[in-house]
Order: structure tokens, then sequence, then C-alpha cells
DNA sequence: ACTCACTGTGAATAGCTATGCAATGATTTT
DNA sequence: AAAATCATTGCATAGCTATTCACAGTGAGT
């Protein structure tokens, strides 16, 4: 009933024991009789005794903290992500601190922060680091995830999504279906995922021999996808396809397509997106669009970083997994083609 | 270069002064010369000393880590509550541990492994908390605050929407508007807010002596207010207006209605929700919704919270604030009555 | 009965920083 | 110039737990 945090000790004397045997009966695997830990298990309960973490933490060397840095909490995306990485990384009796980083802020300027903590590890989605921050952290002994970015030849560890190879797919799924003047809306022009997939479309289409694709930017969001159609459409080449960064962009368009043009998808536009997002399959839309394997790419990482804790001097690894297209009624069919 | 971490000595034998020297050089307000204080940087630079924070914190007993428990992290409301929340501690210099509970799940059992890493407050944002564990709370000074929850008589703050005053602004709203037979589409029905809303709701439109509203079961989720649609207009008594508990379901629910029904929405069905997700002011959708004040609740926690902090024994505070509706196209008009 | 192996226990210490206290040197006051 | 005040500094310690080490006690084997 007292005051304060009741310690070991208060434990301790409770029990008539010392406080070594009270750190005994909360350590998995340690050397205690039964007799001594029930004692000791009756007189915390009575105290309401809970270990107190920072001092276990600062003598083990390990926290059981991972530092998960993300840039974008809203767009429907990322909300999954964070989802699946707490659900892992929970389950497996590790605690996450959550750092916010601002769309185009360096994940440079907050890793210090991170680090004071000293987490076990550090997973960043969506954000900039600078090679020489990996290598504070190497030194340091805290590994490094990268989420859908990467940065080779650094010590992190990245799993991406094959960007490129998915928007290659992409760009063959449109031409085999007949499409010829393809466009592109582009996310935050700065981030990895929007150039790669930029990279791996304009290629491919390109490859094929058909017309160069035109191109907006949508910054990532409903509006920006809404705006750039209008763009589009006011250029004397009309898309008759268009393959947007992200769904929710791809959402936009939709809306702008039909709304703002009185087009029909997919007879007179097709629209694709990338994600899969809830949204993407709402009655509404049926938007046809990449699915990243987001739910392997989390367990390969959670995974990942849990091993690179234990051996942290393994080899980086780099990984890029492919999904699957999800075909639903916002594109024409191949077969219809003609 | 060496391997490990480097510590608070190390830096003081690189820069010749004494350990607590260099404490005080990364203590704000700490008596020291400025001559000390750049050795002292300059050497901490040198051998990219970070402070343990897990040694301060076992000493000043305050770690600036605030315990944020949330149940749902993919309807698209909740994430953007967790984005508010991530800015305003951020901004104030507090880390954030985040502890996901699943839907149904008792925020009692993972508060234990909350209140271990020794956190300064712990805002609870849907999840069911039993009194006792509150008065656990107390008894350990740390502060709870409930978010979008209550729980009278015990020592947790809350801050709520009033959902019962939103809810009869709505059943007015749509009254007013020359609606008779009202329909209700509920969230998960053991939540507070689900049946505050209906409560309120449902009251008014009896005081204002219209016919008893039917009601659905739509979990809060796109597809529940899709098949809620789906079940209210099987019956014998066809609504005319439809009110959601949050917006989700009542986009689900209009899809349903045109896709399904083929009614005009509002000529025919008037639609209305709950939250004002980003969602809900799409061209497609244009949702007339009832938006509370959540950046004013985020910030009425937060302030509270870091003021309990300080001053542990204050008055529990239960707050309810009002929002405002939108009106967007999804709802008829009073002017358009008869 | 005596030694050996083994289990369980407590004392002491490490892990790292912040801070009260005393001492030092510097600066101002008279 | 001596005294008094002030600013800095270092020493020692607290904060709480996990673990090493040494020791005591138990039971078995001979």
């Amino acid at each position: 009933m007292s005051r304060g945090r009741v310690t070991s000790f208060d434990v301790a004397k409770e029990a008539g024991v010392s406080q070594s045997a009270v750190s005994r009966a909360f350590t998995e695997g340690s050397s205690i009789s039964d007799k001594t830990r029930l004692k000791v298990e009756a007189a915390a309960a009575k105290l309401g005794y809970q270990p107190n973490a920072m001092a276990r933490i600062l003598i083990n060397r390990r926290s059981n903290i991972i530092g998960l840095v993300m840039a974008d909490l809203v767009n429907p995306f990322y909300p999954n992500v964070l989802d699946l990485f707490m659900r892992q990384f929970q389950a497996l009796g590790h605690r996450v601190m959550l750092f916010k980083v601002s769309q185009h802020q360096q994940a440079t300027e907050i890793l210090p922060q991170v680090l004071e903590y000293q987490v076990d590890g550090v997973v960043i989605t969506s954000a900039v680091l600078t090679p020489e921050m990996v290598e504070h952290c190497q030194q340091l002994q805290v590994p490094v995830t990268l989420f859908n970015r990467y940065l080779k030849g650094t010590s992190a560890d990245s799993i991406c999504c094959d960007n490129i190879g998915a928007a290659r797919c992409i760009a063959d799924f449109l031409l085999d279906a007949g499409h010829r003047q393809l466009a592109y809306i582009s996310g935050h022009e700065d981030t990895s995922t929007s150039q790669d997939r930029e990279k791996g479309f304009f290629s491919r289409v390109l490859e094929r021999r058909a017309p160069m694709p035109i191109k907006a930017s949508g910054y990532y969001q409903y509006q920006g996808g809404y705006n750039a159609v209008l763009e589009l459409f006011s250029d004397p080449v009309r898309p008759d396809a268009i393959f947007c960064a992200n769904d929710i962009m791809a959402l936009g368009a939709m809306d702008a397509i039909r709304r703002e043009l009185k087009l029909s998808i997919p007879e007179q536009v097709s629209v694709i997106g990338f994600d899969d997002i809830q949204e993407a399959s709402w009655q509404n839309y049926r938007l046809t669009t990449y699915r990243p394997p987001v739910n392997k790419m989390v367990n390969k990482a959670v995974e990942n970083m849990l091993e690179r804790i234990r051996q942290p001097d393994a080899n980086p690894l780099h990984i890029a997994e492919s999904g699957e297209l999800i075909v639903r009624e916002s594109t024409r069919f191949p077969e219809n083609n003609h």
C-alpha cells in the first residue's frame, strides 16, 4: 500500500528471502526451488510488484524494443503494414516504439532518438536514410531493416516489393489488352517506390515500341490522382490507360474520369493501381491493381530482424519480393482486345 | 572505434574530465562551463557517444515514454488519431510505445506489459478496461487517459466525442429533412461508441414521435455496411434514410444502395455517417457525416496527460466534446422537404 | 560413516547516469 | 590585500535487477 514503486527488495523482505531469489523467481530457467518461487510469487502478488524493465535492460543489454520509423500513417497502405508489424512483434514478445517522420524528412534526424532507447533493432519504412547513419547503427550493433526501401552497399537489410518487375508486368498487361497510349501518375517524385515503378513501366513500354507514356504527378493522394487526370486529359495526346503509383491516386483518377470527363471505365479508359488496399475492392471501384505480398514481406522482415539481433554480423540481405496482379474490372481484358 | 556501447566514462577519459562533467554537458540547465561542455561535446562526437536512456530513466523515474493502446489500426479513423497523437507527443519530446489489442480483447490483459516499461502515462483508445486496473495504475502513479471511452467513478481521465448528442443531432437533421422511416446500422454492438450513437439516435427519434427506426449490424466495416443495407431492405418496412455508426459502413451502404438496389442517393434514400474520414469527401460519395473534433480531442488528451503527469492527484476529468455535422450530398436538405 | 555431486541460496557486483555534497579556483567586495 | 561570494568540478552514491561466486545443505554411492 506504500506510495511509489515496489522493488525486488521489498518483495524479498515480505517473502523472507533474498533479492536474488526474487529475481530468479521471475527469470525463466533460473535455479530456484518451487517452494521459494511460490513464496516469492505470493509476496509479489500481495505487494503488486512488477519487475522494473529499465533496470533489467540496463543489465541485460537487450531491451526487447524495436524502433519502427514510419512516414505516412494516413494513406491506407501503411496502417496495414503497421498492423502486421505490431501483430508479429507483439506475438514474439517484443515491444514497438513508434517514430513518425514527416514525408520528406530524413530518418537520419530522428535515429539518434531511437538509438538512445537501446532498441534491439530498427525497422524503417518509407523514409530516407544516409549510409553513414547505417554504419553508425552497425557499429552500435543495432540491426537496421529497410522496408520497401533499399540502400545497396551498406549493412542494412532490405525487404522490398520488386517495384520494377511489377511495373513491367503492368505495362505488359495494358499493352496486351490493346492499349496504345499509356499514362503514368507518379507519387512523390523523390521516393524510390515511385521512381522504380516509373522506371519499370516506361522501360517495358518502350521495349515494346509503344508510344512514350505521358505523365503527371499525384503525390500519392486521392486529390492528386483526381487532378492529375484532369491535367493528363488536357493534353492533346489522350491516354487510353493509366497506371497510378498507388491505389489511392487510382481511385481519385477513377472518380475524375467518371465525374469530370464522363468517360466510362474500362470501356474508354483503363485504370490500374498499386498496393491493393481495401478500398480498391469496393464495389464502386473494383480496381485492378498490383498486390505486393505484404504479409510475406512483413514476416520476412520480422524474422530477419530477430535473426540479425542474434547474429549481427551476417551478410546484408536484399530481398525483392514479387506480388501478383489482381485483375478486377477497372481494366479491359486481353481477351477483349479488338 | 571500440566494439560495444560507449559510456559516459569513456567520454570523460577522452575529454580529460570526470563522468559527472559528461553528464552535466548533456543535461539542460546544469552547472558547467562552456569550455568543459565543448570539450565533452567534441569527445562525445568523436566516440559517437549517446547517453543511455535506460540508465537515465532508472535514476530519474521518468521515462518520457507514453504507452498508447489501440485496437483498430485499419479502419481509417484510427490511423488519423494515431498520427495526431504521434505528432503531438513527438513534438513535446515524448516517445510513444504502441500496443495493439485485438478488437474484443480487454486492455487489462496487456496493461502489465505497458507498466513494466515505466511509462509516464497510458492512453487507451477503443479498448475495454476494468476499474481495478485503473486503480492499480493510479496507485503506481501512472495516469490513464481514455480516448473515446469512458469509465465513470474511476481516476481515469476521459476525452470523448459526445456521441449521444451527435446522434440526436443527426436524428433531428434527418427528420427535419422530411424523412419518416429511419434506419440505424450499428458497429460492434459491444462498443460504447456504437451503443451511445444508437441510444441518442433512437431516443431523439422517439421523442419526436417518428416511427421506431429499424436496425442492422455492420461491424464497423465496409462489407458489413453493404450487407446491412441488403438486410434492411429485405424488411417490409423500407427505410428512407440510414444513419451508420461510422463512415466506412456508410460508404458500403451507399455502394449497396446504388449497385444492388438501384436506388439513387439522396433522392430515394439518404445516408449519413460518422467520423468524417477522408474517403467520405471523395467525389463518388460526398457523404454527409458527423465530424468529431479529433484535433481538439487529441490536443486536450495530450495536454491533459502531461498536466496529469506533473500533478497526479488532480480530480479526474471527463470531457465530451461536440463536433459538427458536415453536410454534403448524400442527404436531402431540410429545404427540399416535400 | 565419509566423500562426491548437486541443488538452492545469499552476498556482492555490474550495468550507466544524475545529483547532493564538499572542495577548488575565480571573481567581486570592502 | 583580505574576505566573501560565486561558479565549476570531482567524488561518491542511488536507482533496480541479473548473475557470478562461494557456501551450505541434501542425498547417493561406497
